[in-house]
DNA sequence: AATGAATGAGCTTTCATTCAT
DNA sequence: TATGAATGAAAGCTCATTCAT
């Protein structure tokens, strides 16, 4: 049972190929077990496939954790695109984003706290952590300025309730990564809510249900 | 320059001395990149000496990880003995814990997120955190439970808020972490206490300071 | 002087290159001597090619042994195909094999010992060890049987018979090996035959000269 | 439950001791797989012991390799002793002695082929084992040259006689080693004499009861 | 573009040997 | 004598990378 020579595909669509085959390995070895063998065998490729489309091991898990916060950002974007012009919506909207499918689900977890993990040894990786951080902490505080603006405010200012989010946020999603059965998405995001609730009692309050 | 042979010492001290090398080594290189080699390097002893301690490299990191566990604790724990009967003086301390130089310091942030992005494929990883975040949560509800028996809560129930609380802690952990020149320990601690002063406005209001 | 990077090569054509290289080695050094290095140095290939075909250590030995077994097997069988239909004739082609030059060479000897003196604490090498002897005794008693049915036998039953030419070649061998000037492939063979001839005067008288 | 230190004993004594605890190692771990750990644990002593009286693994190895030739020497030399005057008890005697429980033992067996297996590649071996098997054969040979001196002889001379029964009992040690179930140290021994039988009839007959 | 045999640096691990106690 | 912590050379094995096909 010999594999068949895979037929000529353009780049990009092997790359992304190859980017998705290293999601599901750095979820089931983590990157300190990552090989590239496994990644090919992952996309049913021949061993030497990566170095072909990537030259380096590096540079393929910086690819891929530029994809990740690719995907990342698209989906907030596209979240925050859907929602309505109330600063209440749309920080509901972001929090929904954070907790959906799309980004909260094991694989991206795993990958995400796996390249968190070594962050502090690999300033690529640190900074597009850090871009994405500072993306979103722009995105919470000026949709929190705007909230805090109509009034109501708890008494914390803009900045300090964003950062609140974002962290509470990410601890969150530890949480899911690393006891899912009693982390759901479901339950995290409901907690994030609850926390909305008893900052923004007047905007915010009902919103969990989503 | 040869290295000295070094003296005879009794096993726990160089195992000590190992599980210290390894954290130093951890947080300069991530688990991907750790090297026995390096370990013993930095401990200023010969190759063969982690496998002659700990058998093996899967060990060795183990009883790293365990080791940060057990300080976690004991830091917690003193600083709940010192803490008067108060429920509010009781986890202001335990937050005071969290942010302590002890327990947030770049080197422990380095480590234990470099153990959380391996958990996923490390039972034995996701075992020992796990068993630290339940402890903690224990811990946090507890407390929670006597201050809202005081009065004065905003709403939530003490586990949302023990677990938002321990979420929180560890996302500023993060921000310490992938920041350090935006996140000081401090400002980490401030954040905390204000979403404390924000859900307990009667009970811990201007503990930031401390 | 640095090695040329070899051209490539059919994996089968590799491992037999392999087998040959390591029973160059073992009859050199002996099992216990033996470095997968001494292996790739002596086929003129790099370090990692023995595991890249072999996957360890364990299995290189355990298929260089087969590959002697069956090599034993073949040129008995091939000398068993030349012989006539006689017993008497049969009878010595098999212990004319036994002391051909591909059987009863220097090499083939130190290493068919060099398994012998590991068999016993390794089962699968005692395993291949024991099929060539439980093959090779029902080999002989056949023919000793056969011969016995033909009259002018000594008293011995066939099986006896049988295993005492299997041990007396064994013996015989490890003269050859051990004392390779005094024990000659003919000397040892011409023993045995005499031994025949003292248990079978009728039929096998003369054979030594051939 | 450490072990104590073990009392001072007379350097002769712990050679035996280590000698011994040698060749149970051998036989369960072969000689490519004993490590001088492994033996100084048998002898229930510490790790440096083996170098404090053997200075080396190899002369570890030599000594105990000598001291079964001097083993094996001395059981036959008794067997001799005990023997009346005529040649074919001497020669019953000899092969009783050679199948006795204190020579064809599993241990013993073991040992001797181990060594052998490696004597191809350690000229030390090759001695030791040369020097037993030219013994071995001037003693045989002068047996069986008084006992065809008193007629009855099958036509072999003395010294191939000779060179028969040695290499028939080294191939009858290896299929005890090998088949233990099926070759018990009284079936190697009778083989022998029935093949003793038949080359002297008139006076080796009816031995292998012994 | 794709393959997969070949390479060799680098890793973990083992273990004979040393030596302070 | 005996111990056992420490050493470091050497081994097996892995795997990113190369390159002829």
């Amino acid at each position: 049972m010999t594999r068949q020579r895979a037929t000529r595909a353009a780049p990009e669509v092997r790359r992304r190929q190859l980017i998705d085959a290293t999601l599901v390995c750095i979820e089931r070895s983590g990157i300190s077990g990552l090989t590239l063998g496994e990644v090919a065998a992952e996309a049913g490729l021949a061993q030497g496939i990566v170095n072909l489309h990537f030259q380096s091991k590096d540079n393929l898990l910086n690819e891929t954790l530029r994809s990740l916060a690719d995907q990342y950002e698209s989906t907030v974007a596209e979240a925050l695109t859907g929602a309505g012009p109330e600063p209440a919506d749309r920080l509901a909207a972001v929090v929904a984003a954070d907790f959906s499918p799309a980004v909260c689900n094991r694989r991206s977890l795993a990958v995400w706290f796996a390249f968190y993990g070594e962050a502090k040894s690999r300033p690529t990786y640190r900074r597009i952590c850090r871009a994405r951080d500072a993306a979103n902490e722009r995105r919470l505080t000026a949709v929190v300025e705007e909230l805090l603006a109509q009034g109501g405010g708890a008494g914390m200012d803009a900045r300090t309730i964003a950062d609140s989010l974002a962290a509470l946020t990410d601890g969150l999603w530890l949480n899911c990564l690393m006891s899912p059965t009693e982390w759901s998405r479901r339950r995290a995001r409901d907690t994030t809510f609850a926390v909305l609730e008893s900052l923004f009692p007047q905007h915010l309050t009902g919103r969990a249900q989503g």
